[in-house]
DNA sequence: TCTAGGATCGGCT
DNA sequence: GCCGATCCTAGAT
């Protein structure tokens, strides 16, 4: 399955943050398990733009243990907790000392759907398997013992990765980001894109 | 130390 | 459409 596909290196993860954010549409997040692979079509992402986005962890500059991996190298994962239930995965953007990221919303399943299915519960619709951040990660076995990852290392067990297909613009929508009405004008930023067509 | 609140989800009405 | 779960994080004291 994954057999003709490339990960991405890090210089894709080096360039403006919703450069990255839309670019990372269609493209394929991909997860070594002890059960097998797994991997889901990426069809929505978020970004935030560091410490001039109120809706992010380090506006202000704001430095903490927990958002420590976003100041570091482009490419790695940052993985947090909301709700005290759900983890999110994030990918870090830019470069060290610019602590940007974009929040992966959702997939469609490509591969290692039994996998995914076994994890989230027999009776999921397999559209509903890894369509929100919450459930994705669930499906993917992410969790916080993840950040930090290399996404451009295969052997951190977590890589995205390109099969070559590339999404049309007017593929792409725009929309306000989700659950951010504290961030005031900066949660009507058009940051959150999706894909409205289904790829293969 | 204490406390408020959160980048969500799923079940129930 | 509404609401509770659940616990970590960050800022205040």
């Amino acid at each position: 399955m994954l057999a003709e596909t490339t990960v991405l290196s890090r210089g894709f993860y080096q360039r403006p943050t919703a450069e990255v954010a839309r670019d990372l549409l269609g493209k394929i997040l991909a997860r070594r398990t002890p059960g097998g692979v797994v991997a889901v079509r990426l069809d929505e992402v978020e970004a935030y733009l560091g410490a001039d986005d109120p809706a992010c962890h380090t506006f202000g500059g704001r430095r903490t243990p927990r958002t420590e991996t976003m100041w570091g190298e482009a490419g790695r994962a940052y993985v947090y907790l909301v709700y005290g239930i759900h983890h999110c995965l994030n990918v870090v953007t830019v470069g060290e000392g610019v602590p940007e990221a974009i929040l992966i919303r959702g997939g469609r399943p490509i591969a290692g759907v039994d996998l995914i299915r076994r994890r989230r519960g027999a009776g999921v619709g397999s559209a509903a398997l890894a369509d929100g951040p919450g459930k994705l990660c669930q499906a993917l076995a992410v969790t916080r013992q993840d950040d930090g990852v290399d996404l451009c290392e295969s052997k951190g067990g977590i890589t995205i990765r390109t099969d070559g297909l590339t999404v049309p613009e007017d593929a792409v929508q725009r929309l306000p980001r989700v659950g951010v009405d504290y961030a005031g004008e900066a949660a009507d930023w058009p940051l959150r894109m999706r894909l409205s067509v289904r790829l293969r």
